[in-house]
DNA sequence: AGCGAAAAGGTGTATGTCCACGTATTTTCT
DNA sequence: AGAAAATACGTGGACATACACCTTTTCGCT
């Protein structure tokens, strides 16, 4: 028994219904997908996901950052990136160091190992980013990421903790 | 104890180096996230989340799909789609019904109450999207949203299944 | 008819994400 | 100094995501 409240007999794509395809929300959602899957491929023999990469990566770039600056670096949520440290503190990649003057703060550390992983699959994101620029076009990639960055830091009105 | 295997001294986004913000996975990552929490927020009343909103809108755009189609059409796993449907049939949004000529199939169908809570979200979903767009402006807004579904429908070389 | 390949779908596990809530520590105010 | 407020962070639960593996059913071929 399929509802329908609305006429779908003419296309929903008419004045006034706004199909899914109009939703920016589930186009970046599922551009994230594809474009994950692809990148996580491409990171699996050295073990890292993506985004374990990008932490390692942030965590190179700038280390010693506290859990709340690493987090805002990256545009994660506080919480998320406490859970997302975990396999990589097992792992031996990252290591916690209680601050020196605030006692409440978690100072994040690349270990050596943390960053021979991070090195490693360094390689293949390379080969990867080389290939989704090839797809959809170096100038259009460059022009996306940008666009892309700029909507992340962008402040909606989220009420971040 | 800081890692050091390359000359952190110089700036990352140095030729060579690829900073963080170069990978366009992570900026698409950063910027769901954001884009995410803004529109799950305005939704929180309806009890919907956007990921769960999308499934329903698809279905009523079109009803009756196998799982595999469904799938397709939000380009989602096919095994995540199947999480996903969990809480929808248990609150009874959702109901799965067997192929009439394949026994295998399951043929999504949207019930009353998953319309009703549809049509709900839809008002909120409309101010998130209208907020959203006076945000980044309306013609960025479509120019991402176009380029966004352009790119979640690349084919990547991912292989599916 | 029967057998092996292919297709449709579910389950289990691990990670990713965020909210609500709790704890420890520091800061501020009186 | 001491209480209250603010800050930094962790935990638990629910959903989101995808891979590896499994079962059921259908198809293709002899």
């Amino acid at each position: 028994m399929q509802a329908r409240s609305e006429k779908a007999s003419r296309k929903s794509s008419a004045a006034g219904v706004a199909p899914l395809s109009d939703c920016t929300c589930f186009a970046i959602r599922a551009a994230m997908r594809n474009v994950t899957q692809f990148y996580d491929e491409a990171l699996s023999s050295s073990g890292l996901r993506i985004t374990q990469y990008s932490i390692l990566t942030r965590v190179f770039e700038r280390g010693g950052l506290t859990m709340n600056e690493l987090a805002d670096l990256l545009v994660m949520d506080r919480t998320t990136l406490t859970h997302n440290l975990r396999p990589l503190q097992q792992q031996g990649f990252l290591e916690l160091a209680v601050g020196d003057e605030d006692r409440r703060q978690r100072r994040v550390m690349l270990t050596p190992a943390g960053d021979e992983a991070r090195l490693a699959a360094r390689e293949l994101w390379k080969v990867a980013q080389e290939r989704f620029d090839a797809k959809v076009g170096a100038d259009h990639a460059r022009a996306l990421r940008s666009a892309l960055l700029a909507v992340a830091h962008t402040d909606l009105g989220v009420s971040r903790d």
